[in-house]
DNA sequence: ATTTTTACGTACGCTAACGTACAGACATAT
DNA sequence: ATATGTCTGTACGTTAGCGTACGTAAAAAT
């Protein structure tokens, strides 16, 4: 975790901005203290702030009966919480909530639109974001109807070690089957084979990927692909 | 198939529009006769127009694999294909194919997007579509993940029912199975049972509900919940 | 030091859906 | 009239994941 510590605490999607956009919008940001299970924002639920991560994850989660529910998007400091709000509609399509630990940069729903009107380069970057963000969902939807358990494992671990930029992170088996939305049972059978093939170690929550490459070759190839896309949209 | 010849060929989204709005947008159009299976966007490649379907039905299939798909959105005359040009991003995320032949208004990527600059009260309205097109993407993730074939599939035949609004239509088992991403023995056995129930009658591809209350009963909740999404994005 | 809670591992019968193969019925083309 | 292609129904062994239950070990609380 000292990683974590490492990270400068800083948000990459904000981090695109021209100087003086940046320092405008982050003087009308707080900066806030997440802790896990934290929900920012309930499915259905007027949007009151919107939230952009320096070291935490935000997870999109979509329920569908008690009990029942699934990860439809994931979110670390590439990104932002709230970036529906292009489409001028303030009720959220999903359950927001802290996984991982840390700080966000806080804004309110009206500075933000308002921001949106008002500076172009702005409204640019967060539309680019919200397509990544979409395609994401898309992709999520296809890979989940398909791929087995141990290959979305292995990309849900890849992701969450790139949004929280280390090796080792904290989650138990049980979040991860939230999010998979598989029995925990599952995700001890899928872990167990991966620990077995050395690509990570897992004690109690505490995992360290141990093979980079190796997770990335037994992943299905949606990890790849969502990588792929955000480059394009951003970069190319 | 001869009800589909009563309703007006129009569109109901461009309908919400102002008189003069309306006229000037419509003017733009090309009327253009698609046919079942016509291509009308490959994922990933470039949106060089869009499309208000009248009567027609047009699906959003995310292929995964070779031969492994799913259908993530259905679109009607309720609404448009190319709302993600919003985004400022004109690459599709998703391949849109023809599912029910009929009259589509085609308007080119360029004039679209510059009429959505200067009318605000059109670019309203297909921001709201985005937003409903954006739900029906979670929603349906969520759904496929955790309901069995037969309610999806009669939430299917509910959701062409309402598009093509007719209780009669025409598709076969396999084009289903694409849909569902299911094998098509799959929706042979559910739509044995639901012809068994008395909900509906099949045969070669000739779709006819025979008790709406019955289907909507047996579909997921999903069904429902679409629809209220809808309706409180437009009307409430 | 003892109890309680949290997290993980294993086990077992069950079910939905898979892959594949084949046959019959109907439609269309020759 | 015959052949070919399309669409649907059935059948069978296989498998991934489910629901549930129980045991164990570490951590935290008492």
């Amino acid at each position: 975790m000292l990683f974590n510590q490492l990270v400068p605490p800083t948000n990459r999607l904000l981090d695109f901005l021209p100087i003086s956009d940046y320092r405008r919008l982050i003087l009308k940001c707080e900066s806030v203290e997440q802790m896990p299970n934290d929900v920012l924002n309930n499915a259905g639920d007027k949007i009151l702030h919107v939230y952009f991560p320096t070291q935490c994850i935000i997870s999109l989660m979509k329920h569908i009966d008690v009990d029942k529910g699934l990860e439809v998007g994931m979110i670390g400091n590439e990104g932002m919480l709230g970036s529906t709000l292009l489409l001028g509609v303030d009720t959220s399509p999903f359950t927001a909530v802290i996984q991982q630990a840390g700080i966000t940069l806080r804004m309110p729903t009206k500075t933000f639109t308002y921001e949106l009107e008002q500076s172009v380069v702005f409204q640019k970057l967060i539309k680019r974001y919200a397509k990544v963000l979409f395609s994401q969902l898309v992709q999520n939807a296809a890979c989940t109807r398909f791929h087995v358990v141990e290959s979305r494992l292995a990309r849900l671990l890849l992701m969450i070690r790139d949004r929280s930029q280390s090796q080792c992170f904290h989650i138990t088996q049980e979040t991860l089957a939230q999010k998979l939305g598989v029995r925990r049972v599952g995700v001890t059978k899928a872990a167990c084979t991966l620990q077995h093939k050395m690509l990570i170690s897992y004690s109690r929550g505490d995992i360290v990927i141990q093979d980079n490459a190796g997770l990335e070759a037994l992943s299905c190839s949606c990890y790849q692909t969502d990588n792929e896309t955000y480059s394009r949209i951003f970069h190319g």
